[in-house]
DNA sequence: TATATAATTTAGTTATGCCTAAAATAATTT
DNA sequence: AAATTATTTTAGGCATAACTAAATTATATA
């Protein structure tokens, strides 16, 4: 049986290698607040394991069976997030948190309940794909909402999940994952975004627009 | 915050105060399968930390901080179970496992929300009663199913949750807490009980009895 | 190409929480 | 009361996982 902390290694090392390419051993460490000599460490214990590959300055690489692991936490975590929302009542911005702990410690039998429960769905709350029990992750395809131009519309497709507080302004303008709105301005030298979610105007800073990824874009305003 | 070790010490002191009364090292250790020692070093953390009380071959007491901690793992616990077993039908003879590793991790939000769902419920599957968010343990009154006579009806209690082949043998003869039955005989010699169960005869053996808690007890057959 | 800078690894330390074996202490029996 | 038995503590060890500081190695710059 794997520790805790080796689960959230290989789960970091999978998200890292999602985003970026190589995963070095700094990156990790950072991304895990932990200092590079320990996330060293960890990655000889993995290595030995046969769940990374490891070479001296090139990064870490999961092997198939270290891929195995980070995408069983990740779609507990996934799962949990939606049935804590949907079953329990667990506001967005909490979900995380408790899936967190959770992700570690349910069994076989419980994921594969929860999912029945759901209906075999495909994103969390957040809008993030949920991998299938055999590790198949559905396709997401979105681009930033910093990219949108004036006049653009479009629907929200996920949103980050590791800020509460952001999670809690966006809820307040109901900016969910499959909310559609419409950007009415964006201010001139890198100024902020107005937008029109459902007839209310709403204001929303660059700093907010990165976290927040849209598809199903189309032009509205072409001359 | 307590380690799960701790908690489970903790747990373990307040179950063996319950049915016996002195909790020795020793009789503790066995309880959690370790050695002497190693309940003699924990021991001592939750003195230093004012969760028990400890005199040299005296046993350990909980404080009222000590038994505030125990029964909230307990209360978890036992929501746990109801909840994994009704919620999402996780079978009465899993739920106990499944419940020993949650039960350290889920959040007071979340013991809240599905002692909502559960309408604030009072016993587990197994009949064991789960104490209140103030740590008022509702009662239970039951005697032994061992000490029935013959033509005595009852209603189960109670049954321990801790083997789960037992309650998978209780569970396929649909002796739930709550399931009226009348002993028809009880061989002699100490031999096993017969019982009618909604009209089906079922035998019973002593030691499967013994884990057996019932309640509602009438003599029928007075003479 | 040599040097400077940055990234990575090694080595040694700390802390937790469990373990065993042996010593010490208390309780029980004769 | 002495001897035996049971309990408890002490002392030392192991594994995990973090840390710091120093050494090593790769990359970038002059």
């Amino acid at each position: 049986m794997l520790t805790q902390a080796a689960e959230d290694y290989l789960k970091s090392i999978y998200k890292l290698q999602e985003k970026g390419g190589k995963v070095s051993t700094g990156i990790l460490a950072e991304f895990l607040d932990v200092k590079p000599a320990s996330a060293t460490g960890m990655i000889k214990k993995l290595k030995s394991m046969n769940l990374v590959i490891h070479q001296r300055y090139q990064g870490v690489t999961l092997t198939d069976a270290g891929k195995a692991v980070a995408l069983e936490i990740i779609r507990h975590h996934r799962l949990l997030e939606l049935y804590l929302n949907k079953a329990l009542g667990v506001p967005w911005d909490g979900v995380h948190e408790e899936a967190e702990k959770l992700e570690h410690v349910i069994s076989e039998d419980v994921e594969a309940r929860m999912d029945e429960f759901l209906g075999y769905p495909t994103a969390d709350p957040h809008g993030s794909p949920i991998p299938d029990k055999n590790g198949v992750v559905p396709e997401i395809q979105s681009i930033p909402m910093i990219d949108l131009q004036n006049g653009q519309s479009c629907v929200v497709a996920e949103v980050s999940d590791n800020d509460a507080a952001l999670l809690r302004h966006l809820g307040s303008f109901n900016l969910y994952p499959g909310t559609a709105f419409r950007v009415i301005e964006v201010a001139p030298f890198d100024g902020p975004f107005t937008i029109d979610i459902a007839g209310q105007q709403v204001v929303i800073g660059r700093e907010v627009a990165k976290n927040i990824f849209v598809n199903n874009v189309e032009p509205i305003d072409t001359v």
